[in-house]
DNA sequence: CGTCTATTTGAATGTACTCAAAAGCGGTGG
DNA sequence: CCACCGCTTTTGAGTACATTCAAATAGACG
């Protein structure tokens, strides 16, 4: 359960010592998953929130007409959850899927619960995590409404080009709320 | 300084007694402000984060183009601050402005994270309302990529009819993401 | 190799936008 | 009290960007 991955990301945030650390390795779990494989379906509660060590997953929700609207693309050496399930511990409307064969560490909301209170520069690490999710999603919302989509996809290219180039086109289309077509025909425009 | 609007408030939430109440109306002052003042603007670093006793208040950010566009609005009994400014404490780029002549309570930052420590109900209150904050944003988020204009408008009609009622169409308009002649189309559809 | 999924292209369509201008509303000062 | 001014809302006409639908091509995987 060494993953060196996660005690580095804990320690660009907040001060983990090493024994901190086997504290939080002793409730975290490793899972393999192929890919195309269902952590989360639509009515489950989180029970975890999902580390990427390796891969890419996404989540996304479900409208009524079945269309599917990415909410989250997340690629190695970051986190994934129905936050809003994970944080209440009822059930979301949010799935979870995994993009391409993947290796995922799981942290169990009870757990962590507890370790706060043994590990208070974890607790510290969790707020600023929820904290740069809320800025981070504002921002998004923001370009959403404030540019047009080929903008919107230029600035990707800039801010995550690592998803950019590893996760499949329609995912990308639908994190940034447009048609598969559309970013195809952006992507000709960019690219000549 | 006396408010039991937000002490009631607090109370919905967490359990707030008399004597934490005491302690917080300490660090709160009164403001009362016309229609159309700056109560925050660009590039300012948000100082407090306001409750709303009376009237109504927009946040908003405006974007390369100057137009505007509303993030927050706010009626009697809610918050309204730029969250990322105030809990960042750096400049950010949301203004904040009076709708109509208001009368807002200032909970100023610094004093707030010292009683945190002396008043550990009010770190519970505000953790949550943080929760509420991103929970909705995400939610606004989806609407706003899954369903039609005058569907949102609907939506907005049913969650907050007050804010419908009493803010004027532009704010609204801005706050949906569309422009104030489309709504204006929009309502006449529905009320005929 | 065949099947399933992803990407690209084309053509027609539509929803919301821009620009322009009129009408309505509200507050202020003469 | 009325006239004016600024801001808000409405209406009209033309437009643009992204969508839908359909189908062909390309890739991935067993």
């Amino acid at each position: 359960m060494r993953s060196p991955l996660l005690f580095d990301n804990l320690n660009k945030y907040a001060k983990i010592t090493e024994a901190d650390f086997e504290q939080i390795e002793k409730v975290i779990s490793k899972k393999f998953v192929k890919k195309r494989r269902t952590l989360l379906g639509e009515g489950d509660t989180s029970r975890y929130i999902y580390f990427v060590e390796k891969g890419a997953l996404r989540s996304f929700t479900v409208d009524k007409d079945g269309i599917e609207h990415v909410v989250q693309l997340a690629i190695e050496d970051h986190w994934i959850a129905d936050l809003c399930s994970f944080v209440t511990q009822v059930p979301g409307n949010i799935s979870i899927e995994s993009i391409e064969d993947s290796e995922i560490l799981l942290l169990p909301y009870h757990e962590l619960e507890l370790l706060y209170g043994q590990v208070p520069a974890l607790e510290r690490y969790f707020r600023q995590l929820f904290q740069r999710a809320y800025v981070s999603l504002q921002r998004r919302f923001n370009l959403t409404l404030s540019v047009s989509a080929e903008d919107r996809y230029r600035q990707l290219l800039k801010d995550s080009p690592q998803i950019a180039a590893k996760v499949p086109l329609i995912y990308i289309a639908s994190f940034l709320g447009i048609t598969p077509e559309s970013l195809s025909r952006i992507r000709k425009q960019i690219f000549h």
